[in-house]
DNA sequence: GAAAATATTTGAACCGGTACAAAGACGTCA
DNA sequence: TGACGTCTTTGTACCGGTTCAAATATTTTC
């Protein structure tokens, strides 16, 4: 294995310096062109090919990349296999490309993670999930830009996510245009393995639930619209249950939820999902009750991957715009500046399950 | 905007030098504990959270990522969004996972891609397709090991690659076994914007075409077949066609070839498609004749996109091993260890285009 | 033709760490 | 007590470039 060929070899070779040496290769037109094409030569004849990103890099150079945190427990594979991280990672490459800038994607999971962040090779980086909030800080301790998606961390922190309140309003709407009045909601507990709660009644429920701030939009986005036609958030039977990934076939602890929350709430017309396992898993859970969908219990829920729209019936949902939502990170992130804070707007999908209800 | 702490910083601060602080940190059972909890100590107070990648990869260190140059025209963009790279890359990341490493999509396109191969920040490349050749070049002047895929570039290139002659013999042979005797080609131009080229009855033909090795061998390999049936494949009509993406409703100019073949081959009960494209310009272009598919006219093809299986009827194809291609390709990244050349086996899917001559 | 303006080239100081041999500290054994 | 082995710590030389002010050439200007 010969040494390999460096600059300082490349400028000696010519006769010239080395910062020479440097400019012929990054500002070609501040060199003679006499001299440039005799370093270009030596170059050439020592087999030199340019000058090794590496030394560039800590040269107070760009990484020309930005950094992905994929979400979860399952590493970097996630970003090519489920939907959601596919779109939302389609909308950063588009960035991207339109930058002339790598796109990494960090390794490790759990605790590994910071270590992943603290040793890559970026100028930014985008913490993609909800579940990475506890990454925030080892992030901040880096010394590169980063964007929080789905999480408002404050005015000092770049974050990008939806309206979740406005998302809620839209899909309660739906149902009350549609005449509901009985209600229950199976919402998100976003702690794997733990068991799902069920609340009655009780007081400013909104502000008691255990979830994260944005499920607290999302009820409290729900709350106003049934305050709208005289109904307290704090009458509707709730459950709040761990989700996992509407990939997996069981939903994870979803099912048992969706089974907790249709004894306890029987004389519900419509059931509000916030999130897609949720609400995958009350149509499976219904379908097994021989409860009809949409006819005898209208289903609405949050987040859209191609399962719903394959499910039978086909499910009515608020969509999210993942591909935007990447873009936007990420324009964050090469546009530079102070902290932003992005909210982008949701849409509600109608499709077959929801429908007035019997009476 | 203060100026970052550093690890000489903490080393002045804790009293110690820089060489001790940096064990502190890489190799921290080598230090006294007293001392290393003197110089955590300084470290937190000043804020300084560990090593600074930039510099410890300039050191001899590795980037601890490999990096993957996406095909075509398209960018990194395709990465997420094509099926074949998505499944392809998902396979990467797997070993990426494993060996606890970084994914690096390098961005750039056509001419650019070479820039970004020279800068980009990794410990290895693949190159992901065979339209990445001319990338050979500038990937071996880069300092780090890679891997082609697609492509034998000799015992010196490390490549993965399926085993393209066997494909051809089986998805022949299924033909064969079915009963057809008279056979057409649709085979691979892989360049953009030329017209299709039809080849009428000539001698050696698997030499003279013009496509990649690739392509040759697929050829030698129906060849192979046809002659144990006494069938010269001299006598075979053979169309070549760009084929643009299967994704692109029109197909490029592959509608044009599927065309020229049924025209010039209007007798044959059989087409072998050397490419998804092709495979569904034939079949889209034999619809157009009112010719059935597979009752007149059989149709079996190679790769095999989402699409094919949702064709219909749903195409006969041969699949590739496209998640186990992007494992095989890190696999000899990680490793280490002289070139290695893989050649992974196929599997011929039978589905509903193929059926015995009408006769 | 000389001073002034402009274009090139260069030396030296970083960028932020790691590696390794040599030096110093400490304990052990004869 | 002195030679010797083991642990720690340190000085110094890189890693491979970029940058910038100062030095040197080359043109322009009058």
């Amino acid at each position: 294995m010969t040494k390999p060929v460096k600059l300082s070899d490349v400028a000696k070779a010519a006769g010239v310096s080395k910062a020479t040496a440097s400019n012929v290769f990054s500002w070609p037109e501040r060199v003679r062109p006499e001299l440039r094409e005799r370093v270009m030569a030596a170059a050439r004849s020592l087999g030199y090919s340019g000058p090794d990103p590496k030394g560039r890099l800590l040269s107070g150079g760009k990484a020309n990349a930005i950094g992905v945190v994929p979400p979860g427990a399952f590493g970097i594979t996630i970003a090519f296999r489920h939907p959601y991280m596919r779109d939302f990672l389609a909308g950063v490459s588009d960035l991207c490309e339109e930058y002339g800038a790598g796109l990494y994607l960090v390794s490790g999971i759990e605790d590994q993670k910071a270590r992943g962040i603290r040793n890559a090779l970026v100028d930014g980086f985008i913490l993609s999930s909800i579940e990475d909030v506890d990454l925030i800080e080892p992030a901040m301790r880096s010394r590169v830009r980063f964007v929080v998606m789905d999480v408002d961390g404050g005015p000092d922190i770049s974050s990008v996510r939806i309206d979740d309140r406005d998302a809620a309003r839209q899909a309660a709407q739906h149902l009350v245009d549609l005449g509901h009045r009985r209600f229950a909601i199976l919402s998100v507990l976003r702690q794997s393995g733990r068991a799902p709660i069920f609340h009655g009644p009780a007081e400013t429920r909104h502000q008691l639930i255990a979830g994260y701030p944005n499920d607290r939009d999302r009820l409290s986005g729900i709350a106003e619209v049934l305050a709208g036609i005289g109904i307290s958030i704090n009458d509707v039977p709730i459950v709040e249950v761990f989700g996992g990934s509407a990939d997996v076939a069981s939903f994870g602890g979803a099912a048992e939820g969706a089974a907790m929350l249709l004894d306890n709430a029987p004389e519900a017309t419509a059931v509000l999902a916030m999130g897609d396992t949720q609400e995958l898993a009350i149509l499976a859970e219904a379908r097994r009750r021989n409860i009809a969908v949409p006819y005898d219990l209208s289903v609405d829920g949050f987040d859209d991957p191609p399962q719903l729209a394959l499910a039978d019936p086909p499910l009515t949902t608020i969509v999210q715009p993942t591909v935007e939502k990447g873009r936007a990170a990420a324009r964050i992130l090469f546009e530079g500046g102070p902290p932003r804070q992005v909210v982008l707007p949701v849409k509600l999908v109608v499709r077959s399950s929801t429908a007035p209800p019997r009476t």
